[in-house]
DNA sequence: CAGTATCCTGTCCGATACTG
DNA sequence: CAGTATCGGACAGGATACTG
């Protein structure tokens, strides 16, 4: 790799586009929560090129995100599925989608996320799990348990995201 | 570019990785959020190349994200501040942040975000705004206002993501 | 249909040197 | 300190041809 290895860097942040930087990457995942699964269907839907696709996909199988199957035995053909880690990723990929249609939808949003019972637009928001406000500014970044003593001191002043 | 353009692609998350989906331009924008505003406080805390740093400073200036404003008059010294796209993109940090945490973190989490007012721990999670109940599996992808009917063609089948 | 194999180009990125 | 200028390498990505 030319670019400065992030594997030993502390931050997830960094260390997630480690896995999910590279561009196709993340609309890949897209079809794949869109439900598609074969080469084919990820070639045509994206218009990339057939070698590139082989690439990424190779990728996101090495990083856990997706799980080649064999899904036919002759001649041999392979489905890729979503692991648990893939579909996990999927809260990103929500907030992007919301982010884009507030911030770079001239004309209107082409594409609206919907309850799928209701039927009602939905509005991602990020919220605490355990306490269930929202995020505001001023989420403070702290070194955590497995934090080296460098680490430490990076984010003893007020360090907020 | 080189790349196909998604300039009039539909899709948000293309869009969007338009803008942002460059490597280097989160990890600047996550500093942003640090607190982070002058030039070399970026390349310290980056180790990135000061070339590639104006490249990418000045693509997220023209993208909106950040605003390059003068603070000194001599001699003339910029700093890069957040607008409130730059800011309102937060959401995706945090998740991008979570989902680092959670999969990512072999030896233990050595960053953690937590609550500036009681310091305890946070978990992000999504939402809808309006109901206020989790995102789950299932959320569809529907044609907006915006669509052309092609697109309109392309979602009709129940497309979740 | 599901890829693999080549070849090529653009550009991301690092390294380094230089400037007001 | 805040950049600009230049060079070179690695690789993402495109185009195309080919195969079981």
């Amino acid at each position: 790799m030319q670019r400065t290895s992030f594997d030993q860097m502390p931050c997830p942040v960094a260390r997630s586009l480690e896995e999910v930087g590279e561009w196709w990457s993340i609309l890949i995942l897209r079809d794949a929560y869109y439900g598609l699964t074969r080469f084919d269907q990820f070639a045509q839907s994206l218009g990339i090129a057939p070698n590139m696709l082989t690439r990424r996909l190779k990728g996101l199988c090495e990083a856990g995100l997706l799980e080649r199957r064999l899904y036919q035995e002759r001649p041999p053909r392979h489905e890729y599925v979503l692991t648990d880690k893939g579909r996990d990723f999927r809260p990103v990929l929500w907030t992007l989608f919301a982010w884009g249609n507030r911030h770079l939808a001239p004309e209107g949003e082409s594409v609206v996320l919907t309850d799928p019972e209701t039927g009602d637009a939905i509005e991602p928001m990020v919220v605490d799990a355990r306490t269930g406000r929202p995020l505001a500014k001023g989420v403070r970044v702290v070194a955590g348990p497995a934090a080296t003593p460098g680490l430490r001191r990076r984010f003893e002043p007020k360090t907020a995201i």
